[in-house]
RNA sequence: CGGGGUGUAGCGUAGCCCGGUAUCGCGCCUCGUUUGGGACGAGGAGGUCGUAGGUUCGAAUCCUGCCACCCCGACCA
């Protein structure tokens, strides 16, 4: 491992694309676009997951999974929806491969040809609202909450680790209702779970809205969202809720018999979140020396680095580490010991910072002889010696304090990276001096929004949903405005 | 798909203008000394110079085609 990661504020892009390597999370894979995510980087994935999951059943839902492939008559059944995604879909034509005749390896075999193309999903409505018609007879059938977690493919012309990649993990969630008001309040119930999941497990801020009608999503009524702020002051969109009307129900021909006999078309939302959750919890909280992860979320909570001379200390040392690592185990604070010998603890210190590891306890023979330990909080960087008896309190209570910390330090930046602009002057002074969200007065246009965003490269984020009530005019136009909408740069 | 750039060891690179079989660093292997913040010394392994062709006694270097990737735009969780 070579040293040093570039300064962040000398090239946010490059000291992103370095830690994301440096810190094992992933890599380029020599497919266009492609991620391989690393043990690792997975492992954090796997954590999301699980606690994502909880919430999910917690509130009704199952899992199951459909089909990768889609049929491209399905898609274009709904006509926003296959508009939106037409342009980056992956085909598959054929389904065989013969040896070249002239000897050169493989080819299509141009004989097998499909009847229909199968499109890889870029997101699964389609084929499950397909599904959810033979499944959805009655008014006794609904609701229908069901989630998968799958991969999907998106043609991106431009692809970055982890926040935009040709193929990616999610989850997607896809409910069907016998009323409106109760498809908005799940739309509704699953950003705020987002919201839920992004504060107290990643320690990310975020601004819960809905999205302006360039934003929504491809088929949607209404998209709800959260946004994030990142560190080099853009906003990364982390997860979004849609409530989708009647449109694919009618598209798909989803209808239900009602209590009273009658036979009425079903509500729809679906929502998600995908591995673009790591990509902000890397740019959200990171330092120069590497990866901060939140203890929540952290693969490994706390790091035990033995320092000796000799084998007799190194024994010492480690049947004491093991120890302490068993108790610990029984608080569940997974807890990793590191006993290379291939190693000096200076390098070990380096690398577990790198890699993000929320608390490093060092110990030596002067520890031995003292019945301490070496505390190192890795948000701070501050080092404690403590008394080993009541260690495990006192590490469970300072993985607690990262947590909130960090928590604070973010909410801090988002503050004070957030500003109130009334003129069009300032509102691109903001933008590009400082960054960050611009809370302004909108004219509610599609064509005001679209000018914006082609002079200065912002776009609005959201609409927050705690908006105050507050008479302005529009920044571009002048117009009546009654609430500031979020402008920011977004990834 | 437009505009620019780059392909040399696992990674990062020098050499190219001005042709003579490839430089340095990291990493890797062996041995020894080291170990409270990224150790040091000695030795070693690893390359069809993206690819196909051309010019030449001789090509990483010059010429032509092709391929791949990166950056800037349009698109986007």
């Amino acid at each position: 491992m070579s040293k040093g990661l570039p300064k962040r504020s000398e090239d946010y892009a490059q000291w992103y694309n370095e830690l994301v390597k440096k810190a094992d999370l992933a890599e380029n894979s020599d497919v266009r676009g492609c991620m391989i995510i690393k043990p690792y980087g997975y492992s954090i994935w796997e954590k999301m997951q699980r606690q994502l999951d909880d919430m999910f059943k917690e509130t009704g839902h199952q899992n199951a999974y459909f089909p990768l492939f889609i049929p491209k008559s399905y898609l274009s059944k709904e006509a926003d929806h296959v508009e939106g995604f037409a342009k980056e879909c992956a085909v598959v034509t054929h389904y065989r491969l013969k040896n070249d005749e002239n000897g050169k390896g493989v080819v299509v075999d141009p004989d097998a040809k499909l009847e229909e193309e199968l499109i890889i999903r870029p997101t699964s409505e389609t084929i499950i609202w397909n599904t959810y018609k033979t499944w959805i007879q009655s008014y006794r059938d609904l609701p229908l909450l069901v989630n998968q977690w799958a991969n999907v493919v998106r043609w991106e012309m431009r692809t970055r680790l982890f926040l935009r990649t040709a193929e990616f993990l999610w989850q997607e969630g896809h409910t069907a209702h016998a009323t409106k008001e109760e498809a908005i309040i799940e739309t509704e119930q699953m950003i705020n779970i987002y919201a839920q999941f992004a504060e107290e497990y990643m320690a990310l801020p975020v601004i819960m809205g809905i999205k302006s009608a360039n934003e929504r999503f491809a088929g949607a009524i209404e998209t709800y969202c959260i946004e994030g702020l990142m560190q080099d002051g853009k906003a990364l969109q982390a997860g979004t809720s849609h409530f989708l009307g009647q449109n694919f129900a009618k598209a798909f021909d989803v209808k239900f018999a009602t209590k009273e006999g009658g036979l009425e078309h079903v509500w729809g939302t679906s929502w998600g979140v995908s591995t673009r959750l790591i990509g902000a919890l890397i740019m959200a909280h990171s330092d120069d020396e590497g990866l901060v992860l939140p203890p929540k979320l952290a693969p490994i909570q706390v790091v035990i680095v033995p320092i000796y001379k000799t084998d007799e200390e190194s024994a010492k040392i480690s049947e004491l580490a093991n120890k302490l690592k068993s108790s610990l185990k029984k608080k569940h604070i997974s807890v990793k010991f590191d006993d290379r010998d291939t190693h000096k603890p200076g390098f070990k210190f380096a690398e577990w910072e790198l890699k993000g590891v929320p608390l490093r306890m060092a110990i030596g023979p002067r520890d031995l002889e003292n019945g301490t330990v070496e505390l190192a909080r890795r948000d701070t960087k501050e080092k404690t010696t403590v008394n080993i008896e009541g260690i495990e309190q006192t590490i469970e209570e300072t993985l607690e304090l990262i947590q909130s910390d960090i928590y604070k330090k973010a909410f801090n930046f988002r503050t004070e990276n957030t500003r109130e602009v009334n003129s069009f002057e300032e509102f691109k002074e903001v933008l590009n001096k400082q960054g960050g969200f611009v809370s302004a007065h909108w004219d509610g246009t599609s064509e005001t929004e679209e000018k914006i965003k082609t002079e200065t490269k912002a776009t609005i984020r959201c609409i927050p949903l705690d908006a105050k009530e507050e008479l302005g005019k529009c920044v571009y136009s002048g117009k009546p405005s009654n609430k500031r909408v979020l402008f920011a740069k977004a990834y």
